[in-house]
DNA sequence: CTTGCAAAATACCCGTTGGTATGGTTTCTA
DNA sequence: TAGAAACCATACCAACGGGTATTTTGCAAG
C-alpha cells in the first residue's frame, strides 16, 4: 500500500508539476514581455498579475521573490547561447565549419530570445549575487570555448587572428548586441541575417575565400 | 555707472557660472559612479549626495530631477561616439583609411565613456520621453553615417560587403559591447585594443591585405 | 558690526510597492 | 458526499525614496 500510494503520488505529482510549470511558464512570459518594455524596477508585480488576469500572490506561490522570477528570465537568454555553442563544438567538422555553425546558431539563440537577452544586459545589477554568480560563469565558460574554437582553427591554419582573446571578446559582443536593432518584421528574416552574420564573422576571423 | 555695474556683473556671473559647471560637473560623476556600480533605480539621490559629502537639496538645486542627472549622463557617451565618426569622415583621406580612424577612435570614445555607455544602455527605459527620442536621433544619425561610409567603400571597391547595413550593425554593436568587458587594468593598453579592434572591423568589411 | 541675500541643511510629506496575514473557494481524496 | 488541503483573492502593512517647505548658515557690501 505504501508502493502503491507512492506510484500514485508520483503520477499525480507529475500532473500537478506540469500545471505548476504551465503557471510558471506564463508567469515568465509575462513578466518578460513588461521587464522589456518597461524595465525590471518600473514593473510591478501588479502589472503583471494585471496582464495574466491573476493577483500578486498568485505569483508569489511559484515564486519566492520578484528577484528568482529575474532569475529565471536570464538564464534562459545564457543557456540557449551555451546550447549552440556546444552544438557547433560537437559537430565533426573543420574549424571553419565550427565557427560558421556557432555564428548561426548563436545568433539564433540571441534573436529568438531577445527578450530575455536584453533583460539579462539591462538589469544584471538587480539579480541576486548568488544567480549573478551562476550566470557569470556560464557567460565565461562561453568565451573561454570560443577563444579556444578560434585558437584551434588559428592552429589549423585556417584563420589568421593576431589575438584570439580580443576577437573571441568581438565576436560574442557583435552577436550579442543584435538584441538592440534586430525587429522579427524587419526587412530580413532570421535565417538571412544569420548568414550575413556568419559570413562578416568568417571573414573577421581571416577566412580566405 | 549701469554699464560698469553689468560689466562687473557680468564678470562676476561668469565666475558664478563656472563654480555652478563645476558642482554639476562632480554631481553628474559622483551619480554615474553609483549608477554604473549599483543601478539607476537602486541609487537614491541620498547616496549620490553623500559620496559627495552634501546633502539632497544640494543636487535639486543643480539638477530639476533624477531624470535630468540621467539624461546628462547618457548623452555623454553617444555624443563622444559621434565626435569621433565626424572625425574620421572629415578627413581627406580613402574609405579604408575613414574605416580605421572611425574604428578606433569609436572604440576608444566607448572606452574611455565606459560608464556613461553601459548606463545609457541599461538605463534607457528610465529617460524622459523627449530625451530618449533626442538620443535615439543622434544614434540612428551614426548609423546612417556608418552606412554611407560602408557603402562608399564598398563602390570604391576597397569593401567587399554583401549588406551594409547589417555591416554597419556588426560594427556598431562589436564597438559598443565593449564597454561589457573592458577594463582599463587589463593586459592590453587602449591604444593596443584599438589597433587590434580596427584590423578585425577592416577584415570583416572585407579590405584585402 | 549690521544688513541682506543666496545657497545649503534639516525636517518633513506622501505615493508607491514588495511582501504578507487571513479568509473564502475549488479540487481531489476517502 | 464529507472533509481537507492546496490555492488564490482581498485587504493590509511598513519601508523606502523622490521631491519640497522651512530654517539656518555663510558671505559680501555698506
Amino acid at each position: 500500500m505504501a508502493l502503491s500510494d507512492r506510484s500514485e503520488m508520483a503520477e499525480f505529482a507529475t500532473i500537478r508539476d506540469e500545471v505548476t510549470a504551465l503557471k510558471r511558464e506564463r508567469t515568465v512570459e509575462a513578466a518578460a514581455q513588461l521587464f522589456y518594455d518597461r524595465g525590471y524596477e518600473k514593473t510591478t508585480l501588479e502589472a503583471v498579475a494585471e496582464t495574466m488576469g491573476v493577483t500578486k500572490p498568485f505569483i508569489y506561490n511559484h515564486f519566492k521573490s520578484k528577484a528568482e522570477l529575474l532569475a529565471d528570465i536570464c538564464t534562459r537568454g545564457v543557456s540557449a547561447s551555451l546550447v549552440a555553442m556546444e552544438a557547433a563544438l560537437a559537430a565533426d567538422v573543420t574549424p571553419t565549419e565550427k565557427l560558421r555553425m556557432l555564428s548561426r546558431g548563436f545568433l539564433t539563440a540571441v534573436l529568438s530570445n531577445q527578450r530575455y537577452i536584453a533583460i539579462l544586459t539591462r538589469e544584471e545589477k538587480s539579480l541576486e549575487p548568488a544567480d549573478f554568480e551562476r550566470l557569470s560563469v556560464l557567460r565565461r565558460d562561453f568565451d573561454r570555448k570560443l577563444v579556444a574554437l578560434l585558437q584551434s582553427g588559428a592552429d589549423a591554419g585556417e584563420f589568421h587572428l593576431n589575438d584570439p582573446y580580443v576577437a573571441a571578446l568581438s565576436i560574442g559582443g557583435l552577436v550579442s548586441w543584435a538584441y538592440v536593432w534586430y525587429r522579427p518584421e524587419g526587412r530580413l528574416s532570421l535565417e538571412a541575417l544569420a548568414e550575413e552574420v556568419s559570413s562578416l564573422i568568417l571573414a573577421m576571423a581571416g577566412v580566405r575565400p
